[in-house]
DNA sequence: ATGAAAGCGCTAACAC
DNA sequence: GTGTTAGCGCTTTCAT
């Protein structure tokens, strides 16, 4: 592959010239034709790992996630490149699967790539994490870092607390009082907001939330297909269903199908993320949908900001959207 | 950040030295154990962008897809990068909203980057990509070149022909003649694939393939509803239904559904990809699923090939893996 | 506006 | 084994 020497050869002028032209100096009106014919004559295309090197930035940025087989990340990373794309980043991709080990390997990998920053979904809590990330500007999604070390990271995410107290209000308003709420493994972040936002509901509407209705585990599918079997046994089942995940809602609308209740008409139900199900059950199923465009947008947004040196320590929460469906009605009495 | 110089004046050694070591050609025990204490005391981690200038190697592949948010395509990539992250490779992912010219920009960039190989799913023809190309090594997925420029191209996808045979055998089993087709784009190969397949069962088993009952059209979940409901509104319906993609499945489930017909009884069905579905319907619904884990996979092993020089020109055929339902019953007489 | 030359951090001869 | 040194391809002073 050509190299700015051999342009500048053809093209008859300095490599200096060739490089200020590429890069928008101005130069004189015949170089610029000479070079602009060289380069295309030879393909010409500029090594960045050299521009890298002498410019200290690689522009590119990492990021850092749990899986890539789960739409909820790689719709955000979707939203992120799209961003950074523009602003001619490139991004470099690590996987952790859950594994702290493997996690303090990759970053130890994107920081000898010398990353100009990261996007991260940290499986070791945010704030350790934040202390490995040190002086790396970065941006984390779906997690937050308790203590800001005054630096270099921010968070992003949904309005957790908030869609939960929706949720929950619509079904009380609905007539419910006895609500099963299916939520994520209690070491994440999000799954205790979504359970502070219902308790918030219930005591707010003066209903006693039994501890009996909440379940949590892990994101999957089978923890979603056993809460809500486990729920449905109980002597006093409840009259309505709350699945906080996307995979949660998949396994207990299995879990009910499977027992032969309709969402909407056996029993009241939510869901959250899936806007498949919502789409093809019948009636359709109410789904509280995290903005996963715009959390990304925002991410992306906010890393560049920090790349150019503003502030960190900052944490937003978006606003869910709900999509309403017909699953949510009055108990029987 | 340290540089190597600092790692070699600390530990009282040439620069070479420490190279050397971090590079595991052996030094004297006691330089190992001197360098090895100056890395940590410094917290030294070799610029990969200096490394990839010097050897002509930045050890990065390109992916390059169509979209991210879009499990086929990531649930590969996955694959792809779990294999390339055990040799040291990173992956930078670009995406090209299946736009030609975007997709041309993002090669351009792709190869500024110095990228040692690439896996795409070209949205241009792939025997044209193939020529943009050049000599980069390249794996193409769920895309065939039509000629192989000789050189330092396969193509790894599944088997869709067969896929597409034994799904219409299944249907044509249990006293189907009148089976419906969803197909995707006719510009894509994947479809032409499934299409022929599907036709050679029907031609097999001496039924006319109506031409009438197979659709095509976009890779959407409102093209699946439309032709499906186009199908049903027709004088006399297919008593069965094929659809070939996740999207198309998505689609005709949902417009089934809206007609009060169960996939199973009122109508015999098959979908595709799509395991979730599979999973909630109820009656089970079977579905013709792509070995996505292997198809990166592969894809990942036939680049480190092609990479290590290895002849390309191949085109590997994975085979499918059918996940049995309940929605295929014999036609109502 | 242009060119000569230094050097980004590293590896790989090469001579010791 | 070890150190010296010449680049990899580019950007960027600094004279001119």
């Amino acid at each position: 592959m050509a190299t700015i020497r051999e342009v500048a050869r053809l093209a008859g002028v300095s490599v200096a010239t060739v490089s200020k032209y590429l890069n928008g100096t101005k130069v004189r009106e015949a170089n610029a034709r000479a070079v602009e014919e060289a380069v295309r004559a030879l393909d010409f295309k500029p090594n960045e790992i050299a521009r890298g090197l002498r410019k200290a930035s690689a522009m590119t940025v990492g990021v850092l996630l749990p899986e890539l087989d789960n739409l909820f990340f790689t719709q955000i990373i979707s939203a992120v490149d799209a961003v950074l794309e523009g602003r001619g980043y490139g991004t470099l991709v690590c996987v952790t699967h859950s594994d702290p080990v493997r996690e303090q390997r990759r970053l130890d990998f994107l920081r000898r790539k010398r990353i100009d920053g990261l996007i991260a979904v940290p499986t070791t809590s945010a704030s350790d994490f934040a202390t490995l990330a040190g002086d790396l500007p970065t941006v984390f999604v779906d997690r937050v870092v308790s203590m800001p070390p005054g630096g270099k990271c921010s968070s992003v995410l949904s309005d957790n607390f908030a869609a939960a107290y929706g949720a929950a209000e619509e079904l009380i308003r609905a007539g419910h009082t006895r609500i099963g709420l299916l939520l994520g493994p209690d070491s994440n972040y999000t799954p205790l907001e979504r359970r502070a936002g219902f308790l918030a509901a219930c005591s707010l509407h003066g209903i006693a939330a039994e501890s009996l209705l909440i379940r949590s585990g892990e994101y999957s599918i089978e923890a979603g297909y056993r809460m809500t079997r486990e729920l449905l046994a109980l002597p006093d089942p409840p009259t309505a269903l709350f699945a906080t995940n996307n995979e949660l809602t998949i396994g207990s609308v299995k879990a009910l199908a499977e027992a032969g209740i309709v969402p909407g008409e056996g029993i009241s139900f939510l869901g959250f993320d899936n806007r498949t199900l919502a789409e093809v059950s019948h009636p359709p199923i109410g789904v509280i949908v995290q903005p996963v465009e715009e959390i990304g947008r925002v991410a992306a947004e906010v890393l560049l900001g920090l790349i150019d040196g503003e502030a960190g320590g900052r944490v937003l929460h978006l606003p869910t959207e709900t999509i309403r469906g017909e699953s949510v009605t009055a108990p029987a009495t």
